[in-house]
Order: structure tokens, then C-alpha cells, then sequence
DNA sequence: AATGAAGTCAACCGCTGATGT
DNA sequence: CACATCAGCGGTTGACTTCAT
């Protein structure tokens, strides 16, 4: 008579489905938006009924032609949702249950390689479907947000850090890199050398350090690799080799930043100190919050630890598969929040720079659930075992209080302690290199005073300039004097601080393409190792470590 | 015992790529 | 080549359950 005309209509329905056996159960009432026009769709939970007849339909006729299951049999349930529910609860050889310890394992060294690529996690792991694994790793993720943990254990990183550079078959790299771009699953945010990782195995960052970690902490690392290049740590899977770790090729443009940011700070060691960052140079500042730079980044954990939240104005596929340490919902320190929130005034915006989330080592009580079969045990368990060694004391360290478990805290952070000298005389430079990273723009005009950084003026960048916007937009209105778009390749992260880079708005608009107006550009690997971005082979790239501005 | 938070699960929705016409 | 359809995927939602207070 007239077929469904799409599965997004799912709620079409067919006359002669007036006579279905089970025409009863719709009439229960779920879902009937097109009374007028005939009986509707059912939705909801299947009935057993249902069940029968689907089993019997492909037993008969087997799986496919989804849609001739609601002709042939009268269920008043479109194709979709027969094929759903056939993969997902009838098809003979469902595992039911928990996942076994061996299978999370799995799922977490598959999701370290794939992404979020479900359908093909589920592949590797019989009987159980992709909505099982996600559903799976959404809660893991959850979980181990709640916690500060990281997502991936050790074991985990260091298995698949091998085994991915043997794996590049496996999976579409294009796919990988715009997956994890989008997902930011590059939650886990280890040493950013490889050297420092196997040297110090403790660079591994944890739930608590990891939930405190800032831009110094990377920077830190970043330090450490000075003769790294930028494109040197991205393999073809757009992961970083080194990092002891598979990491998102998001993390490979924070690298280039962060890259630049070292050739920056590491010329100017007073300033570095009179910024609060001398801790850099300290063994263990993972734990430590960075005001200044908190101002850009220390909220930008979320961003350098992929955590976005769609429940900001943001791009919408950002949000639950996330991994976050820092759910924006609740940490003050979100650096999207004080870029995407429109409505926060300028001195709502200052204090969250100095508060950072301190996880306690007590997380087991809350974090730990029955149903878990291990791994998250195993991740608390290193969390604890580390937090013990590497909480140290340090003069400059935040003294964290007697907090519930995981209970996030807020710290007025010591770091910012600025050098009043130095800083009336290099803030200005400061503020024009710095300021893109905060989505802010420091105007040179503000009065600075050392002992207060929520004196910057902090000029919020719209929400049409944000990231969630269009990828064909124009992010950042670059607040100060550039017109028009720069060309991409000056929005290299590592020409953020090469050359004359003290206009903002290449910064702003380097940011805003880092956060998402870029994020959709193309992005594909290219023979050689670069990646490119849209029409921009990054593979040409100067290594970020050969520009001696800072030197 | 009541209540709210958190966790789990099933299902829906929108989008995309493949295929057919 | 354009369009329609289908199958599949990934994100999201909402109902229900469990747990903690």
C-alpha cells in the first residue's frame, strides 16, 4: 500500500498493519504521533510478543530487509528498530552479563586504538553488540571521571603504545584522527616524550594529578622534550608514538602549541618565574595549578584532556563520549565554561583561575562499584599507590584539605605568584602571547598588579565566536586589529609564538580552530607521517623547537 | 523508610555510506 | 548522475534499579 519513507520516519505507518496481531499493544499508547493518519509506530520496550514474531520473521526469512519485517508480519515497529532489537537482544549467541575482566580489558585497549568505533569493538568481541560496549564505556567513563581517574591504565597505554605502531591496517587513520578529534579521546595525557615516560614511569599522570594538571604540568613535559618536533611524535594513526600512550592528534596540535609555548617560556626563565611557572622545572608540579597560565589554560585541562561538554555551547557530538576528569558541569575550572558561557561576568570568571579540582587519594569508597571486575580497581589502585609517592610537599604546593572522596575542592592555588617587577615590565608581551589560550583577550591597557591576576580584563570571546560554531564560520573575531581570515598555515599552533606573533587574533583563531572550528576540517594523514588539515600539509611544519625567538 | 544521586540498560534519533533504480 | 532506500553507526535519552544518606 505505502511503505515507510524513511527510517527517520519510523513513525510512518502501513494501513493494512491495522489488522496486526499485535496492533492490541499499540494501542497501549507509546508513541502514536500520527493518530490521524493511521495506526502509529510502537516504541518503548519490546514485548515478548514481539520478540515471537520477530525471531520467527528472520528464522524464516533471515536478517535483513528490516522494513519487510513490519510488512510481513504486521509488527508495528519500524525496520530500525527490528534490526536494534534482533542485534541487540534476539540474535542467537548474545553474551548476557557483566563483562568479564578479560573483555574490559579488551574494550579499553580497543578503545585506545579505535576510538569510539563500537560497531567494530564489538567485532572483536563475540556476543556482544556495540551498544553493550558503549554503554559499557560511557559509564566507565563516568566512573572514572567521578574518580579523577584515568581512563586508560597504564598497562593499558604501555600495551597499546607497542602495539600501535604495529597496528596501522587495523583501522582507517583519517578516521581515527577526526574520531578522537571530535571525541577528544585523548583523555589521558602521560609524559608527552617517551624518554620521560620510560625514564620516569611516575610521569604518569593519575586521577589526582591529572585532575589538577595544568598547562604547567604539560608545559613541564614539554620542557623536557626539547628536541622534539612536532610532527616527529604523530605516526600515522595520528597518535602520539611517544607519549606511552596513544594519543589523539588533537594532542599532537596541543604539542605544537605547547612545543611553541616551551620555545617561549623557556627564553625567558624570569618570566617563567614571575609567572608562576618555575615549578616547571620541579619533578612533581603535576599536582600543582598555574594561575597565569590558569587564566588560559588551567581550565583548559578540560581541553588538553579532550574533555568537552555539549551541555556548553558546543558542538553537539562532544559530550558523553568524552572522557573527562573534569566534567565541565561541575569544575569551576573549565576553560570552555569561561569561554562559552556568555552570561558570566568578568569577575565570575576570575576566581575559578585560582581554584583547582584536588582529587583525593580516597576515591576507592565512591568510585569503586560492585559491578566492577577489576580494572577500575587496578586504576585505583595506582591512583592510590601514586598519589602516596608523588604528593610531595613542596613550599609552593596548595594545600588540599581533608575532602570527602572525590569530592572536588576548590584551592586558592599559591602558584600565582607573580614577580611585580618583571611583571610591569614584560606583561604586556605577556598578555599578547598568552591571552589567545584563554579565549580571552588581555588588553594591553589593563592595570596589572602582581599579587592579583583577576585584574586582567578579560574580554570574553562571543558565543558566536565559539567553537560550536560552523566549521566554515569565522571563530574569533580577532578583537584587536587583524581583519579577515589568516591563512591557515599562520594558525599553526607552532607559529602561534614564531615570528611576530604578538597580534591575538592569530591566537584566537589558532584556539578556536584547536577547540572545534577546525575540528571538522579535513584532516588526513598524509604519506610521510604529516597530517594534514584541509588544504595545509602540517608536514611541512618547521619543528616547532628550531624557531629561536625564545632562545 | 524516604529520598535523591548514581548506575544501568534499552531504545530512539539523526546522520552517513552503500546500494539500487 | 541523481535520487531513493536501506543498513548501520554513534550519540543521546529516559525508564528503571541500586545505593548512599
Amino acid at each position: 500500500m505505502y511503505r515507510v519513507k524513511s527510517e527517520s520516519d519510523c513513525d510512518m505507518m502501513l494501513q493494512d498493519q491495522m489488522d496486526s496481531p499485535v496492533a492490541d499493544d499499540v494501542s497501549s499508547g507509546e508513541g502514536s504521533p500520527h493518530r490521524g493518519s493511521g495506526p502509529p509506530l510502537k516504541k518503548g520496550p519490546w514485548t515478548s510478543a514481539e520478540d515471537a514474531i520477530l525471531v520467527d520473521y528472520v528464522k524464516k526469512h533471515g536478517e535483513g530487509n528490516w522494513n519487510a519485517v513490519q510488512k510481513n508480519t504486521g509488527l508495528f515497529r519500524c525496520g530500525k528498530s527490528c534490526r536494534l532489537r534482533w542485534a541487540n537482544h534476539l540474535r542467537p549467541n548474545l553474551k548476557k552479563g557483566a563483562f568479564t575482566p578479560e573483555e574490559e580489558r579488551l574494550i579499553i585497549q580497543l578503545h585506545a586504538k579505535m576510538g569510539n568505533k563500537w560497531a567494530r569493538m564489538a567485532a572483536n568481541l563475540p556476543g556482544r553488540t556495540d551498544n553493550e560496549i558503549k554503554n559499557y564505556w560511557n559509564t566507565r567513563i563516568k566512573r572514572c571521571q567521578r574518580a579523577g581517574l584515568p581512563i586508560y591504565p597504564a598497562s593499558v597505554c604501555n600495551q597499546s603504545s607497542s602495539e600501535d605502531q604495529q597496528v596501522s591496517g587495523d583501522f582507517n587513520c583519517s578516521e581515527n584522527i577526526s574520531n578522537d578529534l571530535l571525541s577528544g579521546n585523548g583523555l589521558y595525557l602521560p609524559d608527552f616524550t617517551s624518554d620521560n615516560f620510560i625514564a620516569n614511569p611516575d610521569a604518569l599522570s593519575y586521577a589526582p594529578h591529572l585532575s589538577a594538571v595544568s598547562i604547567g604540568n604539560l608545559l613541564g613535559q614539554s620542557f623536557a622534550s626539547k628536541n622534539c618536533s612536532f610532527m616527529d611524535q604523530v605516526d600515522h594513526s595520528g597518535m602520539l608514538k611517544q607519549s606511552g600512550c596513544v594519543l589523539p592528534a588533537l594532542s599532537d596540535t596541543i604539542d605544537g602549541v605547547l612545543s611553541s609555548v616551551d620555545q617561549f617560556s623557556n627564553g625567558s626563565e624570569k618570566l617563567k618565574q614571575a609567572l608562576g611557572f618555575d615549578y616547571l622545572n620541579e619533578a612533581n608540579a603535576s599536582s600543582k595549578t598555574i594561575a597565569p597560565f590558569g587564566v588560559a589554560l588551567s581550565g583548559s585541562h578540560a581541553f588538553l584532556n579532550g574533555n568537552f561538554s555539549a551541555s556548553r555551547p558546543i558542538n553537539g557530538p562532544l559530550k558523553r563520549e568524552l572522557p573527562s576528569l573534569q566534567d565541565t558541569e561541575s569544575d569551576p575550572n573549565s576553560w570552555l565554561k569561561y569561554t562559552l558561557a556568555p552570561a558570566m561576568q568578568p569577575t565570575e570568571l576570575v576566581d575559578p583561575y585560582l581554584h583547582s579540582p584536588i582529587a583525593t587519594p580516597s576515591v576507592k569508597s565512591e568510585c569503586a562499584s560492585p559491578r566492577n571486575s577489576g580494572l577500575l580497581e587496578e586504576l585505583l589502585h595506582e591512583a592510590q599507590g601514586r598519589s602516596g609517592k608523588n604528593r610531595q610537599p613542596s613550599v609552593r604546593s596548595s594545600s588540599s584539605s581533608a575532602n570527602t572522596p572525590c569530592e572536588t575542592t576548590t584551592v586558592v592555588s599559591p602558584e600565582f605568584d607573580l614577580c611585580p617587577e618583571y611583571w610591569d615590565d614584560h606583561h604586556s608581551s605577556f598578555i599578547n602571547e598568552c591571552a589567545p589560550f584563554s579565549g580571552y583577550s588581555f588588553t594591553e591597557s589593563t592595570p596589572v598588579s602582581a599579587a592579583s591576576p583577576d585584574i586582567f580584563q578579560l574580554s570574553k570571546i562571543s558565543p558566536a565566536q565559539s567553537p560550536s560554531m560552523g566549521s566554515g564560520e569565522q571563530a574569533v573575531e580577532p578583537r584587536h586589529e587583524s581583519a579577515g581570515s589568516p591563512h591557515p598555515e599562520n594558525l599553526r599552533p607552532d607559529a602561534l609564538f614564531s615570528g611576530n606573533s604578538a597580534d591575538p587574533s592569530t591566537f584566537n583563531n589558532a584556539i578556536a580552530i584547536l577547540l572545534g572550528n577546525d575540528m571538522n576540517a579535513e584532516c588526513k594523514p598524509v604519506l610521510g607521517g604529516g597530517i594534514t588539515f584541509g588544504s595545509s600539509s602540517w608536514s611541512n611544519m618547521p619543528n616547532a623547537c628550531e624557531i629561536s625567538e625564545f632562545k
